[in-house]
DNA sequence: GTCTATATCCGGATAGAC
DNA sequence: GTCTATCCGGATATAGAC
C-alpha cells in the first residue's frame, strides 16, 4: 500500500494541532510544554520540532487558524436585514461554534486575558473595523426606531460575552449544573435562553422558530463534547 | 522609630500578594514564576519562599483570599426582594467589583477556563449551593409574575458573563473602543447599558436612579485602572 | 529576617545516526 | 522523516552565612 506523499506530514501536523489546541487551551502559552503536546500527539519531541520549529510559531499558527474559523462566522449584516432575525441568527451561530470549537474559544480567552501579546495588531485592524460596521448599523436601526436605544458596542459586548461563557466556564457551568458535559439539548435551550433574554432586552419579538424551542429537544446528536479535561487537574506541584 | 512585631512580616507578604496575583492573573498558574513575582515585589526568590514555602501555597493563598472579597459581595437575595431593584443592584455591585478588582477577575476566569483544578471543590460545596438558592428565589419571581419566564439559570448566567467581560476582555474592549482605560463614567455607562438591556429582557422596569444615568456622568473619581499591562506581550520567545 | 550560592530538574531547541 | 542523546538556560526550592 502507498502513501500520498506528504501525507505522512499531513497527518503529524494534524496530530500536532489538535494536540496544541488542547494544551494551550488547558495552561495558556507559558504553560504549555512542547513535551506535553508531543506526548498527546504521540510523537517524538524533536519530531514535534522537526514540524514546527519553535514553540512561537506553533501557537501563532493555532491562532491564525483560529481566526480563520471564527471569522468564517462573523455574521455580516446590514441596515436594511431584520433585527430580530440578524441577532438570533449570531446568538445562535455563536453558541454553536463554541460548543463546536471549545479548545479555540479557550485559547483566546486566555490570549485576551493576558493581555492579547499575540493577537493585539488583529485586534486592531481587523476586528475594530469590524466592530465600527456593526455598531454603526445597529445605531442605524435605533435611529429608524426598530429596536430600542440600547448602545450598539454594549450590546456586541452583550452577545459576545454571554455566548462564549458557555465555552469557557464549561467547568464552573457543568459543575453547577451537575453534568459531565453538554447534552445538544443543553445548546438548543442555551439558545433559546440567550435569544429570549437578549431580544426582549432590544424590545424585540423572538422569531417564530424560537417560540416552541425553549422547552424541550431530542438530545441524539451529541458530537462535540464541550468539556476538554487533559489530565485533570494533574498539577504535579502538588 | 520602632516598628510593631511582625510589621515587616506584613508589608512583605502583601508586598508579595499583590506582585502574585499581576503575574498570576497575566501568565496563569503555569506560566508565572517565583523570580517575576519576587522581582516584581521587590525582594530576593529565596525571601519568597520564606514566606510562601511553594508556588501552590502562595496561589491559594491568593485565590483563598479571592473567594472571601467575591463572597462579600454575593448579594444575598430572598422572593420577597423587589426583582429590578436586586437585579439591578447585583448588576452594579458585580462590574464595580471587576472594575476595582480586576486581577482577582482574571485571575479566577483563567483557573475555570483551565478546568479550576484548584477551585472545583469550591465551586461544588459553596457556589452551588449559592447558586441553587438563587435559581429557586429567581423560579418564585416567575412564579408569581413578578419577572418574566426566563430561564432562572441561565439569567444568573448572564449576568456573570456580561458584567466580568469588562474586567477580563478589557485588552479588546479598549483596543476596540480606542481608549487606554475605562474612566468612572465608563464604568457608570456599563452598569446602566447592562442593567436596562438585562431588566428588559426580564420584562422589569428599570429603578429610577438609573433612568438619568445612561447619557453622561462626571468622571473625576478614577480609582484603579483595569488595565494591567504587566510587562506589555514581552514574550522572551518571540 | 535576609540574601548568596547552589542543588536538582525540566524547559526549548539541536546534532547527527539511522 | 524519525528519534536518541545532548546542550543550556531557567525553573522551584533549599542550605547556610550573615
Amino acid at each position: 500500500m502507498k502513501y500520498k506523499p506528504g501525507q505522512i506530514r499531513e497527518d503529524n501536523v494534524q496530530k500536532i494541532l489538535a494536540a496544541g489546541e488542547k494544551v494551550f487551551a488547558s495552561q495558556g502559552f507559558k504553560g504549555a510544554s512542547m513535551q506535553q503536546i508531543a506526548d498527546l500527539a504521540g510523537i517524538p519531541k524533536a519530531n514535534l520540532h522537526y514540524y514546527f520549529k519553535t514553540k512561537d510559531s506553533l501557537y501563532l499558527e493555532l491562532l491564525s487558524r483560529m481566526q480563520s474559523l471564527w471569522n468564517s462566522a462573523l455574521d455580516d449584516f446590514t441596515p436594511s436585514d431584520d433585527p430580530a432575525e440578524v441577532l438570533s441568527r449570531w446568538i445562535e451561530v455563536k453558541v454553536e461554534m463554541g460548543y463546536q470549537h471549545p479548545l479555540s474559544s479557550k485559547m483566546f480567552a486566555m490570549e485576551v486575558i493576558q493581555g492579547a501579546p499575540h493577537l493585539r495588531r488583529h485586534i486592531r485592524e481587523v476586528t475594530r473595523p469590524w466592530f465600527e460596521q456593526r455598531v454603526a448599523t445597529i445605531q442605524q436601526w435605533i435611529d429608524h426606531g426598530r429596536i430600542a436605544a440600547v448602545d450598539p458596542a454594549h450590546l456586541i459586548f452583550l452577545i459576545w460575552s454571554s455566548t462564549q461563557h458557555y465555552a469557557d466556564y464549561a467547568t464552573q457551568i457543568l459543575t453547577l449544573t451537575d453534568q459531565r458535559r453538554y447534552r445538544r439539548k443543553d445548546i438548543e435551550h442555551i439558545k433559546g435562553s440567550l435569544i429570549r433574554m437578549i431580544l426582549a432586552g432590544c424590545g424585540l419579538n423572538i422569531p417564530e422558530r424560537w417560540q416552541t424551542v425553549l422547552s424541550s429537544q431530542p438530545d441524539f446528536l451529541e458530537v462535540s463534547p464541550m468539556q476538554i479535561e487533559l489530565q485533570g487537574g494533574n498539577q504535579r506541584l502538588a
